[in-house]
DNA sequence: TTCCCTCTGTGACTTCGGTCATAGGTAAGA
DNA sequence: TCTTACCTATGACCGAAGTCACAGAGGGAA
Protein backbone atom coordinates (compact mmCIF):
# COMPACT_ATOMS: atom_id res chain seq x y z
CA UNK A 1 0.00 0.00 0.00
CA UNK A 2 2.58 2.21 0.80
CA UNK A 3 4.81 1.31 -2.02
CA UNK A 4 1.66 2.31 -4.10
CA UNK A 5 2.01 6.16 -2.38
CA UNK A 6 5.34 6.38 -3.06
CA UNK A 7 4.86 5.27 -6.47
CA UNK A 8 2.92 7.65 -7.34
CA UNK A 9 4.66 10.16 -5.38
CA UNK A 10 7.69 9.21 -7.84
CA UNK A 11 5.54 11.18 -10.41
CA UNK A 12 5.09 14.36 -8.78
CA UNK A 13 7.70 16.89 -9.50
CA UNK A 14 7.90 18.33 -6.22
CA UNK A 15 9.31 14.67 -5.36
CA UNK A 16 11.68 14.35 -7.84
CA UNK A 17 15.53 13.62 -7.03
CA UNK A 18 14.20 11.26 -3.91
CA UNK A 19 15.24 8.20 -3.52
CA UNK A 20 12.47 4.84 -3.11
CA UNK A 21 13.29 4.84 0.64
CA UNK A 22 13.14 8.30 1.23
CA UNK A 23 9.23 8.14 -0.54
CA UNK A 24 8.52 5.67 1.32
CA UNK A 25 9.34 7.22 4.60
CA UNK A 26 7.26 10.00 3.52
CA UNK A 27 4.14 7.76 2.04
CA UNK A 28 4.47 5.79 5.30
CA UNK A 29 3.07 9.22 7.33
CA UNK A 30 0.68 9.87 4.53
CA UNK A 31 -3.04 9.70 4.44
CA UNK A 32 -5.11 8.63 1.42
CA UNK A 33 -7.96 10.51 0.29
CA UNK A 34 -10.77 9.98 -2.38
CA UNK A 35 -13.69 12.15 -2.99
CA UNK A 36 -16.23 12.27 -5.50
CA UNK A 37 -17.37 15.19 -8.21
CA UNK A 38 -18.07 18.47 -6.30
CA UNK A 39 -16.61 17.40 -2.66
CA UNK A 40 -14.84 19.81 -1.07
CA UNK A 41 -11.36 19.27 -0.02
CA UNK A 42 -10.94 22.28 2.28
CA UNK A 43 -12.45 25.30 2.88
CA UNK A 44 -11.04 28.43 2.53
CA UNK A 45 -9.93 29.86 6.33
CA UNK A 46 -9.64 26.24 7.67
CA UNK A 47 -6.86 25.34 9.29
CA UNK A 48 -4.05 23.90 7.06
CA UNK A 49 -3.44 20.48 7.96
CA UNK A 50 -0.69 19.59 5.04
CA UNK A 51 0.11 19.52 1.40
CA UNK A 52 -2.70 17.32 -0.89
CA UNK A 53 -1.01 15.19 -3.42
CA UNK A 54 -3.61 14.70 -6.52
CA UNK A 55 -2.98 11.58 -7.62
CA UNK A 56 -6.18 10.73 -9.86
CA UNK A 57 -8.51 13.36 -11.28
CA UNK A 58 -8.47 17.22 -11.23
CA UNK A 59 -9.62 19.51 -8.68
CA UNK A 60 -10.52 23.69 -8.98
CA UNK A 61 -9.09 26.33 -6.39
CA UNK A 62 -11.61 28.85 -6.12
CA UNK A 63 -13.33 31.91 -4.00
CA UNK A 64 -16.91 32.54 -2.57
CA UNK A 65 -18.18 35.82 -2.69
CA UNK A 66 -20.76 36.48 -0.02
CA UNK A 67 -23.48 36.74 -2.90
CA UNK A 68 -22.75 33.38 -3.59
CA UNK A 69 -20.63 34.06 -6.83
CA UNK A 70 -17.89 32.04 -7.53
CA UNK A 71 -14.41 32.51 -8.88
CA UNK A 72 -11.85 29.47 -10.04
CA UNK A 73 -8.03 30.51 -9.16
CA UNK A 74 -6.80 27.57 -11.27
CA UNK A 75 -6.91 24.22 -12.00
CA UNK A 76 -4.95 21.04 -10.55
CA UNK A 77 -4.42 17.90 -12.23
CA UNK A 78 -2.94 14.79 -11.71
CA UNK A 79 -0.47 14.41 -11.37
CA UNK A 80 0.44 17.37 -8.97
CA UNK A 81 -0.41 19.38 -5.87
CA UNK A 82 -2.38 21.64 -3.63
CA UNK A 83 -1.84 23.60 -0.47
CA UNK A 84 1.52 23.67 -0.79
CA UNK A 85 1.87 27.29 0.70
CA UNK A 86 0.26 28.01 3.03
CA UNK A 87 2.02 25.17 4.83
CA UNK A 88 5.14 27.71 5.49
CA UNK A 89 3.52 30.98 6.61
CA UNK A 90 1.30 29.58 9.22
CA UNK A 91 -2.32 30.67 7.97
CA UNK A 92 -4.90 29.10 7.01
CA UNK A 93 -6.05 28.19 3.27
CA UNK A 94 -6.75 31.11 1.44
CA UNK A 95 -8.87 29.87 -1.13
CA UNK A 96 -11.15 26.47 -1.45
CA UNK A 97 -10.16 23.25 -2.92
CA UNK A 98 -12.74 20.96 -4.72
CA UNK A 99 -13.02 17.85 -6.90
CA UNK A 100 -14.34 18.41 -9.88
CA UNK A 101 -14.13 14.84 -10.66
CA UNK A 102 -13.57 11.61 -9.40
CA UNK A 103 -10.26 12.19 -7.13
CA UNK A 104 -7.67 10.32 -5.67
CA UNK A 105 -5.51 12.55 -3.22
CA UNK A 106 -2.53 11.77 -0.42
CA UNK A 107 -2.18 14.16 2.47
CA UNK A 108 0.85 14.49 3.63
CA UNK A 109 0.60 16.19 7.30
CA UNK A 110 2.51 19.43 7.65
CA UNK A 111 4.38 18.14 10.32
CA UNK A 112 6.13 15.37 7.72
CA UNK A 113 6.11 18.15 4.89
CA UNK A 114 8.41 20.07 6.65
CA UNK A 115 10.54 18.00 7.97
CA UNK A 116 11.06 16.60 4.08
CA UNK A 117 11.92 20.29 3.22
CA UNK A 118 13.93 20.98 5.68
CA UNK A 119 16.50 17.72 5.34
CA UNK A 120 16.10 18.06 1.10
CA UNK A 121 16.78 21.26 0.74
CA UNK A 122 16.22 20.58 -2.92
CA UNK A 123 12.59 19.66 -2.26
CA UNK A 124 11.93 22.93 -0.51
CA UNK A 125 13.61 24.78 -3.88
CA UNK A 126 10.95 22.42 -5.75
CA UNK A 127 8.69 23.73 -4.33
CA UNK A 128 9.32 27.43 -4.34
CA UNK A 129 9.25 26.83 -8.33
CA UNK A 130 5.12 25.80 -8.03
CA UNK A 131 4.80 28.02 -6.13
CA UNK A 132 6.59 30.99 -8.38
CA UNK A 133 4.39 29.40 -11.42
CA UNK A 134 1.38 29.79 -9.42
CA UNK A 135 2.21 33.76 -8.29
CA UNK A 136 2.78 34.10 -11.55
CA UNK A 137 -0.08 32.81 -12.79
CA UNK A 138 -1.93 35.25 -10.83
CA UNK A 139 -0.84 38.00 -11.32
CA UNK A 140 -1.42 37.57 -15.42
CA UNK A 141 -5.15 37.04 -14.02
CA UNK A 142 -5.17 39.59 -12.01
CA UNK A 143 -3.88 41.42 -14.88
CA UNK A 144 -5.89 40.81 -17.54
CA UNK A 145 -8.90 41.06 -15.01
CA UNK A 146 -7.96 44.91 -13.76
CA UNK A 147 -7.33 45.93 -17.38
CA UNK A 148 -8.95 43.72 -20.35
CA UNK A 149 -12.52 43.07 -20.41
CA UNK A 150 -14.59 39.35 -20.33
CA UNK A 151 -14.66 39.67 -24.47
CA UNK A 152 -11.26 39.34 -23.93
CA UNK A 153 -10.59 36.70 -21.24
CA UNK A 154 -12.68 34.81 -23.24
CA UNK A 155 -11.50 34.80 -26.51
CA UNK A 156 -8.04 34.42 -24.65
CA UNK A 157 -9.51 30.99 -22.91
CA UNK A 158 -11.14 29.68 -26.06
CA UNK A 159 -7.41 30.26 -28.42
CA UNK A 160 -5.67 28.44 -25.16
CA UNK A 161 -8.76 25.68 -24.96
CA UNK A 162 -7.92 24.78 -28.78
CA UNK A 163 -4.38 25.01 -28.46
CA UNK A 164 -4.32 22.46 -26.02
CA UNK A 165 -6.74 20.55 -28.08
CA UNK A 166 -4.71 20.29 -30.79
CA UNK A 167 -7.31 21.56 -33.12
CA UNK A 168 -9.83 24.17 -34.55
CA UNK A 169 -12.47 22.03 -33.25
CA UNK A 170 -13.22 21.21 -30.04
CA UNK A 171 -15.83 20.17 -27.51
CA UNK A 172 -16.46 22.90 -25.19
CA UNK A 173 -14.95 21.06 -22.38
CA UNK A 174 -17.34 22.52 -19.25
CA UNK A 175 -20.70 24.70 -18.79
CA UNK A 176 -21.02 28.63 -19.35
CA UNK A 177 -21.57 28.68 -15.57
CA UNK A 178 -17.67 26.99 -14.39
CA UNK A 179 -16.86 29.42 -18.07
CA UNK A 180 -17.93 32.58 -16.32
CA UNK A 181 -16.72 31.43 -12.65
CA UNK A 182 -12.99 30.54 -14.68
CA UNK A 183 -13.21 34.33 -16.58
CA UNK A 184 -14.32 36.18 -13.17
CA UNK A 185 -18.00 37.06 -13.91
CA UNK A 186 -21.74 35.91 -14.77
CA UNK A 187 -23.33 33.27 -16.58
CA UNK A 188 -25.68 35.10 -18.81
CA UNK A 189 -22.30 37.65 -20.18
CA UNK A 190 -20.43 34.37 -21.04
CA UNK A 191 -23.54 33.49 -22.89
CA UNK A 192 -23.85 36.78 -24.35
CA UNK A 193 -20.11 37.35 -25.59
CA UNK A 194 -19.71 33.62 -27.02
CA UNK A 195 -23.29 34.53 -29.21
CA UNK A 196 -21.55 37.82 -30.08
CA UNK A 197 -18.51 35.55 -31.57
CA UNK A 198 -20.48 33.28 -33.53
CA UNK A 199 -22.49 35.97 -35.34
CA UNK A 200 -19.12 37.84 -35.72
CA UNK A 201 -18.33 34.69 -37.16
CA UNK A 202 -14.95 34.04 -34.99
CA UNK A 203 -16.06 30.87 -33.86
CA UNK A 204 -18.81 28.43 -34.63
CA UNK A 205 -21.09 26.58 -32.01
CA UNK A 206 -22.69 23.33 -32.81
CA UNK A 207 -23.58 20.73 -30.62
CA UNK A 208 -21.65 21.57 -27.92
CA UNK A 209 -18.82 21.89 -30.27
CA UNK A 210 -16.82 25.12 -30.68
CA UNK A 211 -15.20 25.50 -34.11
CA UNK A 212 -12.25 28.99 -34.28
CA UNK A 213 -13.39 30.07 -37.58
CA UNK A 214 -11.20 32.99 -37.60
CA UNK A 215 -8.13 32.29 -35.65
CA UNK A 216 -6.62 35.65 -36.73
CA UNK A 217 -9.76 37.70 -35.98
CA UNK A 218 -10.27 35.69 -32.01
CA UNK A 219 -6.45 36.29 -31.23
CA UNK A 220 -6.87 40.44 -32.24
CA UNK A 221 -9.81 40.36 -29.79
CA UNK A 222 -7.64 38.45 -27.01
CA UNK A 223 -4.46 41.35 -27.93
CA UNK A 224 -6.45 44.62 -28.08
CA UNK A 225 -5.51 46.84 -25.24
CA UNK A 226 -3.88 44.15 -22.65
CA UNK B 1 31.44 48.12 3.64
CA UNK B 2 30.54 44.54 3.77
CA UNK B 3 30.44 44.51 7.23
CA UNK B 4 27.68 47.21 6.31
CA UNK B 5 25.71 44.80 4.00
CA UNK B 6 25.78 42.12 6.58
CA UNK B 7 24.90 44.55 8.94
CA UNK B 8 22.00 45.06 6.86
CA UNK B 9 20.93 41.99 6.23
CA UNK B 10 20.37 41.22 9.76
CA UNK B 11 17.73 43.14 9.72
CA UNK B 12 15.65 40.69 6.99
CA UNK B 13 13.76 38.32 7.49
CA UNK B 14 14.89 36.06 5.23
CA UNK B 15 18.67 35.34 6.50
CA UNK B 16 17.27 35.38 10.30
CA UNK B 17 19.14 32.48 11.97
CA UNK B 18 22.28 33.13 9.76
CA UNK B 19 25.53 33.45 11.71
CA UNK B 20 27.48 37.06 11.24
CA UNK B 21 30.45 35.49 9.13
CA UNK B 22 27.64 33.65 6.92
CA UNK B 23 26.06 36.82 6.25
CA UNK B 24 29.40 38.61 5.29
CA UNK B 25 30.24 35.48 2.97
CA UNK B 26 27.05 36.90 1.18
CA UNK B 27 27.54 40.38 1.09
CA UNK B 28 31.08 39.37 -0.07
CA UNK B 29 28.86 38.87 -3.42
CA UNK B 30 26.45 41.40 -2.95
CA UNK B 31 26.44 44.74 -4.90
CA UNK B 32 25.24 48.18 -3.37
CA UNK B 33 22.86 49.86 -5.60
CA UNK B 34 20.96 53.34 -5.49
CA UNK B 35 17.90 54.44 -6.62
CA UNK B 36 15.95 58.21 -6.51
CA UNK B 37 12.32 58.23 -6.68
CA UNK B 38 10.86 57.05 -9.97
CA UNK B 39 14.05 55.41 -11.07
CA UNK B 40 13.45 51.63 -12.41
CA UNK B 41 14.84 48.60 -9.90
CA UNK B 42 13.89 46.20 -12.82
CA UNK B 43 11.07 45.93 -15.54
CA UNK B 44 8.66 43.09 -16.65
CA UNK B 45 9.86 40.64 -18.83
CA UNK B 46 13.65 41.33 -17.93
CA UNK B 47 15.73 38.12 -17.51
CA UNK B 48 15.74 37.92 -13.32
CA UNK B 49 19.62 38.66 -12.66
CA UNK B 50 19.17 38.39 -8.36
CA UNK B 51 17.29 39.19 -5.15
CA UNK B 52 17.04 42.74 -4.40
CA UNK B 53 16.98 43.55 -0.66
CA UNK B 54 15.74 47.02 0.25
CA UNK B 55 18.10 48.63 2.91
CA UNK B 56 16.29 51.91 2.85
CA UNK B 57 13.22 53.64 1.15
CA UNK B 58 9.98 51.35 -0.18
CA UNK B 59 9.61 50.34 -3.77
CA UNK B 60 6.67 49.47 -5.26
CA UNK B 61 5.90 46.30 -7.51
CA UNK B 62 3.04 47.44 -10.68
CA UNK B 63 2.27 46.25 -13.96
CA UNK B 64 1.58 48.36 -16.96
CA UNK B 65 -1.11 47.84 -19.63
CA UNK B 66 -0.74 48.72 -23.29
CA UNK B 67 -3.21 51.90 -22.80
CA UNK B 68 -0.52 53.16 -20.17
CA UNK B 69 -2.62 52.46 -17.04
CA UNK B 70 -0.71 51.43 -14.13
CA UNK B 71 -1.29 48.83 -11.54
CA UNK B 72 0.21 48.68 -8.25
CA UNK B 73 0.43 45.24 -6.96
CA UNK B 74 2.46 45.39 -3.90
CA UNK B 75 4.30 48.20 -2.17
CA UNK B 76 7.60 47.07 -0.20
CA UNK B 77 9.36 48.55 2.23
CA UNK B 78 12.82 48.36 4.28
CA UNK B 79 13.37 46.58 5.64
CA UNK B 80 12.33 43.86 3.10
CA UNK B 81 13.07 42.04 -0.16
CA UNK B 82 11.56 42.07 -4.04
CA UNK B 83 11.84 39.21 -6.46
CA UNK B 84 12.26 36.65 -4.17
CA UNK B 85 10.67 33.84 -6.82
CA UNK B 86 11.42 34.53 -9.65
CA UNK B 87 14.71 33.07 -8.93
CA UNK B 88 13.44 30.00 -8.45
CA UNK B 89 11.46 28.89 -11.53
CA UNK B 90 13.81 30.52 -13.62
CA UNK B 91 11.41 32.85 -15.74
CA UNK B 92 11.77 36.27 -16.28
CA UNK B 93 10.34 38.97 -14.14
CA UNK B 94 6.55 39.00 -13.51
CA UNK B 95 6.28 42.74 -12.77
CA UNK B 96 8.01 45.86 -12.82
CA UNK B 97 9.39 47.61 -9.65
CA UNK B 98 10.31 51.26 -9.62
CA UNK B 99 11.17 53.16 -6.13
CA UNK B 100 8.91 55.56 -5.14
CA UNK B 101 11.28 57.39 -3.01
CA UNK B 102 15.49 57.31 -2.13
CA UNK B 103 16.01 53.88 -2.26
CA UNK B 104 19.24 52.15 -0.81
CA UNK B 105 19.01 48.51 -2.50
CA UNK B 106 21.49 45.29 -2.54
CA UNK B 107 21.39 42.96 -5.34
CA UNK B 108 22.29 39.40 -4.38
CA UNK B 109 23.16 37.57 -7.61
CA UNK B 110 20.81 34.32 -8.78
CA UNK B 111 23.56 31.81 -8.42
CA UNK B 112 24.63 32.93 -4.49
CA UNK B 113 21.25 33.19 -3.51
CA UNK B 114 19.93 29.73 -4.47
CA UNK B 115 23.70 28.64 -3.35
CA UNK B 116 22.71 29.98 0.19
CA UNK B 117 19.12 28.55 -0.24
CA UNK B 118 20.72 24.88 -0.84
CA UNK B 119 23.17 25.32 1.99
CA UNK B 120 20.80 26.60 4.49
CA UNK B 121 17.14 24.85 4.57
CA UNK B 122 15.86 27.47 6.54
CA UNK B 123 16.42 30.04 4.48
CA UNK B 124 14.78 28.12 1.27
CA UNK B 125 11.65 27.71 4.25
CA UNK B 126 11.99 31.87 5.13
CA UNK B 127 11.71 32.38 1.73
CA UNK B 128 8.42 30.41 1.29
CA UNK B 129 6.82 32.20 4.38
CA UNK B 130 7.82 35.45 2.68
CA UNK B 131 5.94 34.19 -0.85
CA UNK B 132 3.19 32.57 0.54
CA UNK B 133 2.18 36.09 2.32
CA UNK B 134 2.60 37.40 -0.95
CA UNK B 135 0.71 34.66 -2.83
CA UNK B 136 -2.11 35.38 -0.14
CA UNK B 137 -2.25 39.02 -0.65
CA UNK B 138 -2.50 38.62 -4.08
CA UNK B 139 -5.67 36.45 -4.07
CA UNK B 140 -7.12 38.81 -1.78
CA UNK B 141 -6.51 41.63 -4.21
CA UNK B 142 -7.90 38.97 -6.82
CA UNK B 143 -10.58 38.93 -5.26
CA UNK B 144 -11.95 42.24 -4.19
CA UNK B 145 -11.29 43.29 -7.94
CA UNK B 146 -13.51 40.58 -8.78
CA UNK B 147 -16.52 40.88 -6.78
CA UNK B 148 -15.87 44.08 -5.14
CA UNK B 149 -16.66 47.60 -6.16
CA UNK B 150 -13.96 50.80 -6.59
CA UNK B 151 -16.04 52.25 -3.51
CA UNK B 152 -15.33 49.28 -1.53
CA UNK B 153 -11.70 49.13 -2.13
CA UNK B 154 -11.14 52.83 -1.21
CA UNK B 155 -12.90 52.19 2.41
CA UNK B 156 -10.88 49.54 2.83
CA UNK B 157 -7.84 51.31 1.98
CA UNK B 158 -8.79 54.17 3.65
CA UNK B 159 -9.97 52.03 7.22
CA UNK B 160 -5.96 50.50 6.94
CA UNK B 161 -4.31 53.44 6.61
CA UNK B 162 -5.68 55.21 9.20
CA UNK B 163 -5.47 52.05 11.45
CA UNK B 164 -1.88 51.85 10.65
CA UNK B 165 -1.08 55.97 11.19
CA UNK B 166 -3.17 55.30 14.42
CA UNK B 167 -5.43 57.95 14.37
CA UNK B 168 -9.15 58.88 12.62
CA UNK B 169 -7.05 61.99 11.00
CA UNK B 170 -4.32 61.34 8.81
CA UNK B 171 -2.49 62.69 5.68
CA UNK B 172 -3.54 61.53 2.73
CA UNK B 173 -0.20 59.56 1.82
CA UNK B 174 -0.30 59.42 -2.12
CA UNK B 175 -2.02 61.09 -5.09
CA UNK B 176 -5.25 60.26 -6.23
CA UNK B 177 -3.78 59.15 -9.23
CA UNK B 178 -1.03 56.08 -7.13
CA UNK B 179 -4.27 55.68 -5.13
CA UNK B 180 -5.88 54.91 -8.18
CA UNK B 181 -2.97 52.74 -9.54
CA UNK B 182 -3.43 50.74 -6.12
CA UNK B 183 -6.73 50.22 -6.63
CA UNK B 184 -6.66 49.09 -10.39
CA UNK B 185 -8.89 52.14 -11.67
CA UNK B 186 -8.63 55.67 -12.98
CA UNK B 187 -8.11 59.10 -11.31
CA UNK B 188 -10.90 60.68 -11.73
CA UNK B 189 -12.92 57.42 -10.23
CA UNK B 190 -11.02 57.85 -6.90
CA UNK B 191 -11.82 61.55 -6.65
CA UNK B 192 -15.66 60.92 -7.45
CA UNK B 193 -15.74 58.57 -5.08
CA UNK B 194 -13.76 60.36 -2.58
CA UNK B 195 -16.12 63.19 -3.08
CA UNK B 196 -19.62 60.86 -2.44
CA UNK B 197 -18.04 60.09 0.45
CA UNK B 198 -17.52 63.38 1.75
CA UNK B 199 -20.96 64.69 1.19
CA UNK B 200 -22.35 61.03 2.89
CA UNK B 201 -20.42 62.21 5.61
CA UNK B 202 -18.14 59.33 6.22
CA UNK B 203 -15.05 61.12 5.75
CA UNK B 204 -13.80 64.33 5.84
CA UNK B 205 -11.15 65.92 3.94
CA UNK B 206 -9.36 69.19 4.40
CA UNK B 207 -5.73 70.41 3.23
CA UNK B 208 -4.91 66.91 2.12
CA UNK B 209 -5.88 65.86 5.48
CA UNK B 210 -8.64 62.76 6.05
CA UNK B 211 -10.43 62.48 8.73
CA UNK B 212 -12.72 59.66 9.49
CA UNK B 213 -15.99 61.08 10.27
CA UNK B 214 -17.85 57.80 10.66
CA UNK B 215 -15.75 54.78 10.94
CA UNK B 216 -18.70 52.62 11.77
CA UNK B 217 -20.25 53.62 8.71
CA UNK B 218 -17.14 53.27 6.58
CA UNK B 219 -16.81 49.98 7.83
CA UNK B 220 -20.01 48.70 5.93
CA UNK B 221 -19.18 50.08 2.81
CA UNK B 222 -16.03 48.24 2.72
CA UNK B 223 -17.88 44.92 3.77
CA UNK B 224 -20.78 45.04 1.89
CA UNK B 225 -20.92 42.20 -0.09
CA UNK B 226 -17.42 40.80 -0.54
C1' DT C 1 -43.51 8.88 -22.60
C1' DT C 2 -43.57 12.06 -19.00
C1' DC C 3 -41.53 14.59 -15.43
C1' DC C 4 -37.83 16.99 -13.53
C1' DC C 5 -33.68 19.26 -13.42
C1' DT C 6 -29.92 21.47 -15.19
C1' DC C 7 -28.09 24.11 -18.84
C1' DT C 8 -28.68 27.72 -22.29
C1' DG C 9 -30.26 31.97 -24.95
C1' DT C 10 -32.09 36.56 -24.82
C1' DG C 11 -34.49 40.80 -23.88
C1' DA C 12 -35.06 44.84 -20.67
C1' DC C 13 -33.11 47.52 -17.42
C1' DT C 14 -29.59 49.71 -14.17
C1' DT C 15 -25.43 50.97 -12.63
C1' DC C 16 -20.67 51.46 -12.40
C1' DG C 17 -16.55 52.57 -14.38
C1' DG C 18 -13.79 54.64 -17.96
C1' DT C 19 -13.05 58.56 -21.31
C1' DC C 20 -12.91 63.30 -22.61
C1' DA C 21 -12.93 67.98 -21.78
C1' DT C 22 -12.41 71.75 -18.90
C1' DA C 23 -11.36 74.69 -15.06
C1' DG C 24 -9.57 75.85 -10.66
C1' DG C 25 -5.65 75.02 -7.08
C1' DT C 26 -1.12 74.75 -5.38
C1' DA C 27 3.71 74.81 -5.19
C1' DA C 28 8.25 75.46 -6.91
C1' DG C 29 11.34 78.08 -9.71
C1' DA C 30 12.78 81.70 -12.77
C1' DT D 1 5.95 88.28 -9.00
C1' DC D 2 4.67 85.46 -12.75
C1' DT D 3 4.95 81.08 -14.99
C1' DT D 4 4.87 76.44 -15.49
C1' DA D 5 3.71 71.95 -14.13
C1' DC D 6 1.24 68.98 -11.78
C1' DC D 7 -2.66 67.93 -9.06
C1' DT D 8 -7.63 67.96 -8.22
C1' DA D 9 -12.71 68.53 -9.08
C1' DT D 10 -16.65 67.86 -11.87
C1' DG D 11 -19.94 67.39 -15.65
C1' DA D 12 -21.32 64.87 -19.95
C1' DC D 13 -21.27 60.82 -22.14
C1' DC D 14 -20.86 55.80 -23.42
C1' DG D 15 -20.40 51.18 -23.11
C1' DA D 16 -19.60 46.91 -20.51
C1' DA D 17 -21.32 44.03 -17.38
C1' DG D 18 -24.37 42.59 -13.80
C1' DT D 19 -29.44 41.61 -12.49
C1' DC D 20 -33.98 39.81 -13.29
C1' DA D 21 -37.15 37.30 -15.67
C1' DC D 22 -38.51 33.92 -18.61
C1' DA D 23 -38.60 30.50 -22.29
C1' DG D 24 -36.75 26.75 -24.65
C1' DA D 25 -33.55 22.46 -25.02
C1' DG D 26 -31.63 18.36 -23.58
C1' DG D 27 -30.94 14.41 -20.80
C1' DG D 28 -31.76 11.19 -17.45
C1' DA D 29 -34.89 8.34 -14.50
C1' DA D 30 -39.09 6.36 -13.37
Amino acid sequence: MNENKAEIFRRIQLFAGLSTPELEAIASHAVEKRYRSGDVLFNEGEECDGLYVIAQGAVKIYKTSMAGREMTIALEQAPGTVAELPMFDGGAYPASVAAINDVRAILIPKREFSQVCRQYPDVALKVLAVVGKRLRHLVTTLESVTFGSVRQRLAKLLLDTSDQAGSNTFPLPMTHQELASRLGTVREVVSRNLSRFQVEGLIGISERQIAIANRTGLEREAATEL
